[in-house]
DNA sequence: CCAAAACTGATTGCCTTCGATCATTTCCTG
DNA sequence: CAGGAAATGATCGAAGGCAATCAGTTTTGG
């Protein structure tokens, strides 16, 4: 029979909060647990799985890959190759011992793969990046410092005063910051708290890699952050022309291009 | 064919580390990215469940449920009951507007999933303890603060002087601390690093909860924390019967017995 | 207040996965 | 170096999961 939708979103909310307390679970569970029938189990899923709020499989289903950080797989799944590649080329400017600063968002976040694929040995790791952090963290030749601060769930990032006065006591040699807009005058992005942590990490940082991929270039979001210099740099996967076109402009060798993957 | 022992230890390794990079795999993804058959696939997948590395699903299987923190879910696992009913006897301590302090551990935890099941509001939450700060972080009535430090990924717990400052920024209105073992003294933890922050966080609150279940009852480890006191009080589901048989006694109100959980 | 729309649970037939077994090949221990 | 032990891949029957369909009931919207 037919049933309020109230009723529908709350299962619905149900079954996604047994998902990501349990994980996983198979469609029986799922019924039994609700009371409800398998067909409405599975249309359920499928319902969720449209939402991106789940992920089916054969027999059950998973809480999405961080439920908790919903923004953050979305934005993870935006241009992944070209972050993969800059992601790369950002290890790869890094010599043992050093120390590097791994700022909020995907791009920084691809750095932490590569990273994890291939580590610098040793490195420490600064941070307020959780996914960063725990990507790392079980990695032996690396150190990784999680700032402290306040833990903003929808960027999965510590912001606020306490992780600006955090990341001051650093000495930091490479910090790789992420950007939503990139021009010639420098970067951008669209939160203060954010472009605080930001600052505050540069100041610290003998050198400042921005990494952006190609669709930043051009963009002017609200806020400025830094201008390029002989201490900050981009690295991109874009093309010398498609910074042409986007008319970014930069100071000699203030641009380091992330060379396409050798699979 | 037969094959080297060395061989089967890799390939299980691969098995695990594609299932923790993608958290979930089809067997048939396996099969395809290993070049395995079925049949050898779902072997190490026996084989990985049975040393509690993965979990098998129909149709697959998952990377365990912290792949990255393995001895947290292990703990957790333990005594799992009593941890929940410890867990919600400390939230109902808490008042709205006050501040907590979580402690690492998994008893600790027990007190965030209470919180999140049934959150007091509002409340400031800060921790060391990843878990606990990844599961509080959503919730819209809580604002969830991470202490700085080091990252130690065996314990998910973030330690060392930078976490030991960073907490006394704080004033901490409950302190939920854990311990290995508890006597008539006091309480007792095994590693000094932990025991620093302990005693740090104990410093900064105005009242410490020590939450420990019943086998933790007359362990002496290695280190001492703190002693009983007005401030310093116990929160257990031991009887009082179990108390006395471990020679466990406790000045007058300093003990706070977890109530059986009614469901 | 009525009719159309929509949700539920049961059933059906098809498809996938699972574990067991077996022959074969290779390791490794004594 | 020889023989037992062990791992592999193929095959097969059984078990379980899936989508589609359908009838019944309640909601919703005009």
């Amino acid at each position: 029979m037919r049933v309020p939708e109230h009723v529908i979103r709350k299962r619905r909310d149900e079954v996604a909060s047994l998902l990501s307390q349990f994980r996983y679970l198979p469609v029986s569970e799922l019924c039994r647990r609700l009371n409800i029938s398998e067909a409405t189990a599975r249309r359920d899923l499928a319902a969720l799985e449209r939402e991106r709020r789940i992920t089916r499989t054969y027999g059950g289903a998973l809480s999405d890959y961080n439920a908790n950080f919903p923004s953050f797989r979305q934005r993870q799944a935006t241009n992944a190759a070209a972050k993969r590649q800059i992601g790369r080329a950002a290890r790869d400017l890094l010599k043992p011992g050093q120390t590097c600063y791994l700022d909020g968002g995907t791009t920084p976040f691809a750095v932490a793969e590569a990273l994890r694929e291939n580590p610098v040995s040793p490195l420490t790791v600064v941070t307020c990046n959780i996914p960063c952090a725990e990507l790392l963290a079980p990695v032996e030749a690396l150190q990784v410092y999680l700032l402290g601060g306040r833990f903003l769930a929808r960027q999965s990032v510590l912001l606020g005063d306490t992780a600006r006065r955090s990341v001051g006591h650093w000495h930091i040699d490479v910090a790789f910051l992420g950007a939503e807009g990139v021009t010639a005058e420098g970067f951008w992005n669209s939160q203060e708290e954010i472009i605080r942590l930001q600052r505050a990490a540069a100041r610290r940082a003998t050198r400042v890699v921005l990494c952006a991929d190609a669709t930043k270039l051009g963009q002017r979001t609200p806020f400025f952050v830094l201008p390029w210099s002989d201490a900050v740099h981009l690295l991109s996967d874009a093309s010398p022309a498609q910074l042409r076109a986007a008319a970014v402009t930069l100071p000699r060798d203030h641009f380091l291009r992330a060379p396409e993957k050798t699979p």
